[in-house]
DNA sequence: ACCTGAACACCGTTCAAGT
DNA sequence: ACCTGAACACCGTTCAAGT
């Protein structure tokens, strides 16, 4: 009668006996994922949900960041391509699955970290690019800025839920963020007069009024800034 | 005459037997991460270098996260404030200290991936963040806007420069970029019309035209959005 | 108060050996 | 070909015990 230190997840949200395919390692990575978060997806962690050692899911997996790429493109799957709140305008359906795609992202603390630089190439992925792309020809931005904007967009999108999904998930980054907010108003009038002024308002707006602006801005920039030229 | 399996750094590189404080320790992480990168900033192995266990080490600092965003700050420190090659034009000053804040990020792989999330609020940060919104206001941007793609310019280089080391550390990152290329352009023309069309110009430009169209995409959309209504 | 040995609970990855 | 035991080389963090 030993206490086992790790509970394994429940048979409901684990598939039954998965195979030792990819297939199976990655269900089970989604699996262990949703019940716990991806710092728990580790070679380990999965070796010992499918019974059997580390070293066998190497077979089928190149290492930990090709596993986490899997599990980013399978949860990617899950963002609303043509969201309720997002109907209208094409900048408001714009917004509204980039909110989606947000909202999948740190609904899943790690993963937004990850999606940061793991530049995924799944079908999931895929249709999320088109998505967007069709989104950014309805409003006639033109083609090379819509190629070039979508980039920025995802990637403006997924370092948001990073930042946002870190501060949730731990205490010390909530007490950085305190830190930083003394910092920025007990700054020196004399030696840092414009971060002095601005103090309220590097602060200031709700997530929700400082997303809106955010995405009108990356738009606005988007559609009157061509790829060459000075622009304006 | 056994084999030590990890080399201290030279004696150059690190101050000579630093004291026990957070000044040293701080110190002895820049020493580390200059000499191996950010990974090898660990508690172990800066316990190692300062002849102590990791333990000691927890009387001057709360945990690995925070000794990596003190080391982040010190770094921050070699950003050039006023660059030669942004003379002239606010905006290509703007461009000019951005640019050499994401040289700075990617001259130490894993500095930018944990500024993603470190959230620092250090001198050399705060003096960064003065000094571009004094540029934003050179440029006459209105004060809230200014703040608020404040946020954005400096999310934009560190995810930018965070992708980019990233890539440039591992072969694998490469790998992925690939299989990212060879999807876009394999994609059909019936199911994703636009990705297909668009395929080339999506990883087409050189970094250099890229980064220039970014950021005058993103000083336009900031200087041209207001804070309320519905922009244009 | 400051420091530390030792322990607890983990990691990724490789490789020789088995089936 | 596929699978694995065991090992190598690490991690962060805590805590009781020392000085």
């Amino acid at each position: 009668m030993t206490l086992r230190p790790r509970t394994p997840i429940s048979r409901r949200e684990r598939p039954a006996k998965p195979a030792l395919t990819r297939e199976g390692i990655v269900a089970t990575a989604v699996a262990v994922m949703r019940a716990q978060g991806l710092e728990k997806v580790t070679m380990r962690r999965l070796a010992q949900e499918l019974d059997t050692g580390p070293a066998s899911l190497y077979v089928y997996v190149a290492n930990t960041a090709e596993l986490h790429g899997a599990v980013l493109d399978e949860l990617l799957g899950e963002v609303d391509l043509d969201p309720a709140e997002g109907r209208g305008d094409w900048r408001e359906r714009l917004a509204g699955v980039l909110t989606s795609y947000m909202h999948v992202l740190f609904e899943h603390p790690g993963l937004a970290r990850s999606a940061l630089t793991a530049r995924p190439s799944g079908e999931h992925y895929l249709r999320l690019l088109e998505r967007l792309l069709a989104l950014l020809a309805k409003g006639g931005v033109p083609p090379v800025q819509a190629a070039w904007g979508v980039d920025v967009l995802l990637q403006f999108a997924t370092a948001t839920a990073a930042e946002h999904s870190t501060r949730e998930q731990s205490p010390e980054a909530e007490d950085e963020w305190d830190a930083l907010t003394r910092a920025v108003h007990g700054v020196s009038e004399k030696t840092h007069p414009h971060l002095h002024a601005l103090a309220g308002s590097l602060l200031a707006g709700s997530p929700e009024d400082r997303m809106s602006w955010c995405f009108r801005m990356l738009i606005n920039g988007i559609s009157h800034t061509p790829t060459t030229g000075t622009g304006s």
